[in-house]
This record gives C-alpha cells, sequence and structure tokens, in this order.
DNA sequence: TCACTGTATCGCCATATAGCGATTTAGCAA
DNA sequence: TTGCTAAATCGCTATATGGCGATACAGTGA
C-alpha cells in the first residue's frame, strides 16, 4: 500500500520540477538571487556587484526570468530586476537554515570533550 | 540599508546551496526520490522502477548520497535506500504546490467565459 | 574453491551550459 | 541625423554530466 501523502510523480511533472531547482542549482544564479533579495536592483546593478560579465549576467537574468523566479521591467535605457516569486526566500530560508544545522551538528561531533 | 531578515551569502555558503539544489535538478533523480518517498527501496527494484540503467541509477544514487539526500545500508547482496533528509519532501511538496497554484491561475486566465 | 548475483566503477560519446569577447539592438540626448 | 549608454544576443571554447556498454568488485551459496 502506498502512503496517502505522497504519491508518484508523472514525466511532466518532474521536468517542470526539475527545470524549477535547475535555476537554484548554480552559485552565480544564487549570487543574483541573494543581490534580489536585498531588494531591486539594475541589470549593470548586478553585473558590477555580482563580478561577472554583463553577458553572462544578462542570461542568467533570462533563465530566472523563464522560470518565473524574477521579473524585469524596463526604465528607460536600464532594466531593473525584482523577485517575482516569494518562494525564492522560502527555498533560500530553508536550505540555508537546513545547511546550517547539518554544520553545527558536524562541528559538535568534532568537538574534543576530555572529560569523555 | 539591507533588509534584517536577509543577508549576502559567501561564495562558499552559495556554493554548497547550489550543489544541493542540484541534487534535485534533474527529472531522473526527482524520480528516484519519489520512489523512495513511498518507502525504502533496494538499487535493483529502483533500477526497475525508473526504467533507467543500473549504471545511471548507481551514479544517481552516490551524488544524491553524496549530498546528504539519502541514505543507503548494505543488506546481504543488495543496498538498501532511503530518504535520509527531512527537507527532500519539504521541498517537494513546496515546489508541486506552487506548480499547480501557478497552472491553475493560468488555466483560469486562459478560461473562456461568454458572459464577459 | 567456483559460480552466481547485485552494485559500483570505468571508458566513451553526445549534449548542455558557463564564461568570454564581439556585435547588435534599444532608448536617450544633442 | 549622430553619438552615447544599457542590455541582449551571437559565436566560440572548455567543462560538466547524463546515458550506455563493459568490467570489476563484493557477498552468497554450493
Amino acid at each position: 500500500m502506498v502512503s496517502e501523502t505522497t504519491k508518484l510523480l508523472s514525466p511532466l511533472a518532474l521536468g517542470l520540477i526539475a527545470s524549477r531547482f535547475k535555476a537554484f542549482s548554480e552559485p552565480m544564479r544564487l549570487r543574483l538571487l541573494n543581490l534580489l533579495m536585498q531588494g531591486e536592483h539594475t541589470v549593470g546593478q548586478l553585473v558590477e556587484a555580482s563580478g561577472s560579465g554583463q553577458a553572462n549576467v544578462s542570461k542568467h537574468l533570462a533563465l530566472l526570468r523563464d522560470t518565473g523566479m524574477i521579473g524585469m521591467r524596463k526604465e528607460g535605457l536600464t532594466t531593473v530586476c525584482y523577485i517575482a516569486d516569494p518562494i525564492v526566500n522560502e527555498l533560500c530560508t530553508m536550505m540555508c537554515s537546513r545547511l546550517r544545522e547539518e554544520m553545527e551538528g558536524k562541528a559538535a561531533a568534532l568537538a574534543f570533550d576530555p572529560k569523555i
């Protein structure tokens, strides 16, 4: 018998989910998202703050836009980027706290206590 | 001024987070995780249920193990796999419901109502 | 010991993509 | 129109990785 709370996902669903998570699977994209979590930035500001090339940033931003993670609006010459899906903050927060717990656990396991 | 609730992540943290999300960024790995969410499976069962080759499944499982998502224990000739990090269920649930909302929103936007 | 089975690993190929420089496009100003 | 700037796109290379067949390894039983 299969659990009531989970079910097998279709190949279509698996592909959709994978493409979303793929948006988060690159350090540079995470950096861009992290910057945008501080507030709106123009593409140029993201280029400077990220330390990457303009072409790369533009490509990463296009992917983040296509997966619905961010939004972009033109303002004259510049393009302003912003977080468009609240799941960005949720996922990052969840993963960060999980990693922190894990690291603290490992650190505790490595702690040397002469009393033991 | 920067928000109190977010902060800029270090390159090290970005890499760790990215590698975790990468585990979820492949349809085949998601399928394996989805199968394991139903309960423990041996490698052989996963090979059969996933419809992929034995070598590929083994490689994907190794990655999932190395990122801490699953655990494996040897039982005689077979290797039993199981979800090791509760974040697997949380992330999948969150992403699935988010995608469902999104699709329902798009479907509603496309709905044709002759009264309007 | 030998044979069999389940898994892991290796070698290879094809594809995907991150990064880079160069070019193009779009909007503003003179 | 021309010139300037911000951003997108193109072409390319190098790397990473998914999939596959073949092989190696490990555990079991005879």
